[in-house]
Order: structure tokens, then sequence, then C-alpha cells
DNA sequence: CGAGTTTTATAACGGTGTCCCGATACGATG
DNA sequence: CATCGTATCGGGACACCGTTATAAAACTCG
């Protein structure tokens, strides 16, 4: 260490550019082989690295997860900020749902990962709650137009009415990706009818 | 061998009774400390036995998931079951809702291995997926005593409007379960709220 | 150019699920 | 009653996991 501690980093190869590749190359297998392919030794191997370069850019797993699972949120956002918005507040809950489905089935891995335990013991960072939170805040604005507009009650917190709307879009999601909806039923019609029978339900 | 191959099975300690023993066990272990607890070693080592038994018994440790699944797909339904009827049908699906949101916080794990990857590579079986559906009557009869009653459509399926409300209750009960919720938010009161919202959504 | 420090890959540790394999103990047979 | 055959069971081996200690390598600075 020089004086007075100034740090002057020595050069090193575990650097941004392969912390990039780890993370992509995690994502992939997440994508095509499942959690339990997602593995550090498979994962240092497949960059062409050591199981170190995990911990010293991450600090291990679970931390590795947290950044797949931050950004798997931002692209989360990104579409639900996407939907644009009509005159109808309510018909923009509605089809807020739609792309939340979209989003979902697009990458189911990484819907899992954001809300499923599929690794033990992962706790999602303050930083990560903060990101899902932004997730959730065009259903809350919608939610807030159409209270505004005068289709709910004034009385209800626009909180609440997006909450519904999450849990009910979540729940069918995760069913549908779990293999838990009864056979032989065409879910999307059924998913459109629902989210507009909760739309509807919370009306004045 | 006597004549004819009549098979006449030699006596076994791995019988029935320590197949209950090894699923109450493996039960308590979920419970108590979750998931990443419930090891073939562990479970095998608390009731004196090897972890040939889970293997002779059951198939493996996806096998003996599967089992725990059955039995806590059973509970579930029994709690469901129990929900007295009373003279209006919608009233009795917010009901079912808030036993089924009950049922999921009494015992939380058991919760998570029915619907969420506690472990990796980890199908349900087709007998299982069978006992989820009988899980599942109670709120479609309660949706079918509704329409009969004219407070919904004919034309809407009861096995529709009974999905929604199962889609909404387990999205939120995951939601919580996981901690995705917002934080310095009661839960309770927007649950029945959003129940309510979705009970009468479908309305004619 | 040498000393020292940072950085990295290798290997070890304790754990997991799974499976083979030899010891065992019982029922049927002579 | 003694013997044999066989089904059964527990211990250990195997491959893999996440994590970490360690030792070699590479670079900076005096």
């Amino acid at each position: 260490m020089s004086r007075y501690d100034v740090p002057v980093p020595r050069p090193k190869t575990h650097d941004d550019a392969l912390r990039v590749r780890l993370l992509d190359r995690a994502g992939e297998l997440l994508s095509t082989e499942g959690p339990s392919a997602l593995s550090l030794r498979r994962l240092a191997a497949d960059v062409n690295t050591s199981t170190t370069a995990v911990y010293s850019l991450f600090g291990g797993k679970p931390a590795l997860l947290d950044a797949l699972y931050q950004e798997a949120f931002r692209r989360f956002a990104e579409r639900l900020e996407a939907v644009a918005h009509t005159d109808d507040p309510v018909e923009d809950l509605v089809r807020i749902g739609l792309a939340y489905r979209c989003g979902a089935l697009a990458d189911p891995q990484f819907y899992l990962v954001m809300f499923s335990k599929v690794v033990p013991d992962f706790k999602p960072s303050e930083q990560t709650d903060a990101l899902a939170a932004c997730a959730f805040r065009p259903a809350v604005a919608a939610a807030r137009r159409a209270v505004e507009s005068g289709a709910y009650a004034e009385d209800v917190a626009p909180e609440q009415i997006a909450l519904a709307m999450w849990g009910l879009v979540h729940g069918l999601v995760s069913l549908e990706l779990n293999g838990n909806l009864p056979a032989g039923l065409e879910i999307a019609p059924v998913f459109e009818r629902a989210l507009r029978a909760q739309a509807d339900g919370w009306r004045a």
C-alpha cells in the first residue's frame, strides 16, 4: 500500500467484463437448463475461469442470484412501464396484467428466480427489494388514475387495488408455470376474464 | 422358493410403520427448520435407519417429497371442505378464500412444498395431481351454487370463477410468504377486500 | 532488479443425493 | 433339527455441490 492508503488497484482479470460474462452465462443456464444446471463449477468452467471469480466479483452463489434477480426485475419493470396508457385507467390495469403474464411466460426460469425459492437460503438484499417495488409502480399509478377518474371509490388506496391485481396475476401465472392448473383448460381467456372481474369488482 | 414361484416375501423392517415415521419426521424437519434441513442422511439418522430405507420405501428424495406433497394437499383439502355453507354462495367463496390463507399460514413450509419448487427436479406424480384437483373442488362447488342461485351469469363456467379465486388467494399468499409484499402494509384487510372485489366482479 | 503485495487458480473440506455390494437373517426344504 | 437359498438391509463409494484456505503467479514500486 502506498502512503496515506491511496488505493491503487492492481490489474485484475476478474474485471467488470468477466462479471457480465458470468451473469450472461448464468442467465442462459437458468433459462435453457433450469436452476439445477446453474452450479458455480459449471458456470466458471463455461466462461473459462475459476469458482473464485464468483466469490471475488459477487461474494457467493446467493449474491450471484441476487444480481440475476435485480436484472430480472429491471427487465420486468421495463415491460410493465412500456404498457401504453389509454383513456380508460381500468383498461390500463387489465393491460398491465396481460403484459405481466407475457413477461413471465417469456422467461419462466427468471420468473421463478424472482418469486419462487429456487435456491435455498436466498434472501434478496434491500436494494433488490427497492427494485421490486419499482416494478409495482405502474400498477399503482394506473389504480390511482382510476380512482381519480371516479371509476373507483375515493376511500380505497390505489396500493390496495394494485396489490389485488398483482396477487391475481402472480397467482395465476405461478400456477401456470408450476403446472398446478387443472388439465384441459385454456388459460389465456380465463386469465383475461379474471383480470376484468377483479378490475370491475373494485368499481364504486 | 416353494413350487410354482409363489412369492412369499421375507420379513422386512422397512415396513409401513417406518414409512410413516419417516414421513412424520420429514414433515417436522420441513416445518421447524425449513427445506434445507431435510436431507436423507439427517432424516435417516433421526429415525434410526439408513438412507436405503428412503429408497426402498419411496424411491428417492423426489418421491419422498411427492408423498409429503400428497399429505399436505390432503390436509389442505380437508380444511377447505370443512368451511360451512351459508345461504349466500358468494360469501362461501370468500370464506373458502380466507380458509385458504389460514391453511397456508398455519404451515408455510408445507405450502411452499406444494406450490413452490423447494426441491430441484421435483415433479408431482399423476396421482398427486389428482389430489390437488380435489382441493380445488370446494371452490368450484361454491361457484356452481353461485351460478345456480343467479348471482353469476349462467354462461360462465364455475371452474373459471373458482380458478380466478384460487389464483388470487394463491398469489397473495405466495407474495406474503416470500416476503415480496411492500413493507408497512396490513395484509389481512387487503386480502379480504380483494377477495370480495373478485367475488363481486363476476356478478351478472 | 529485487521486495512486497495483490490476484488468481488449485485443491481441500464438509455436505448432498444416489447406488452398489457384501453381510445377515429369515423361510423353506431335506 | 440342520442346511441352504434368497430377499433385505446398512455401510461405504461415487460424483457433485458451495465454500474456503493456500500457495503460486504477476504486477507495482522503491
